[in-house]
DNA sequence: ACAAATTGTAATGTATAGTTAACATTAAGT
DNA sequence: ACTTAATGTTAACTATACATTACAATTTGT
């Protein structure tokens, strides 16, 4: 189960889902997505994305539960 | 431009490609083509294979070049 | 209360991640 | 030299990430 902090890191910048989108190379609607855990983003983005928020990739997004180990 | 250290790390553990597929639940071509860089793997795998081959997401990928920033 | 900005959500389409199978090539052991 | 395990590579297929458009719902500012 993969969890992430996404919209905890974008609100400590207060950039909205278009902004943070438009700084990563996608839209919006893939930024609410994400957010939503609807589904896993590809590493290059995750990269981005932690780069943009300044966190490791790993303090970004995690898996829970015990199923994928 | 995406780069990674997966077959340095999996040499490190001595696993084949089909072994560390298997843990990671991919078949070695998978694992071939990250390897070569062919593609970018999903967040959720390139987890798995940073708890496998115990490392952090970022000291296994990382982008190179400056296009992306 | 009103307007504007932001976010949720759904449909459809495209690009690409990842699978499977098959065969060629290389490396390692005897 | 021969055999076997491991890897490289290709093609065809399936699943899903991500784009685009559109509209509804919610939040925020005045």
């Amino acid at each position: 189960m993969l969890k992430n902090r996404v919209k905890e890191l974008r609100a400590r910048y207060s950039y909205t889902q278009g902004q943070l989108g438009e700084k990563a190379g996608v839209t919006r609607q893939t930024i609410g997505f994400i957010e939503k855990g609807e589904f896993s983003p590809s590493i290059t983005l995750s990269l981005k994305l932690a780069h943009i928020l300044e966190c490791k990739v790993d303090e970004l997004f995690w898996l829970e539960g015990e199923e994928w180990k």
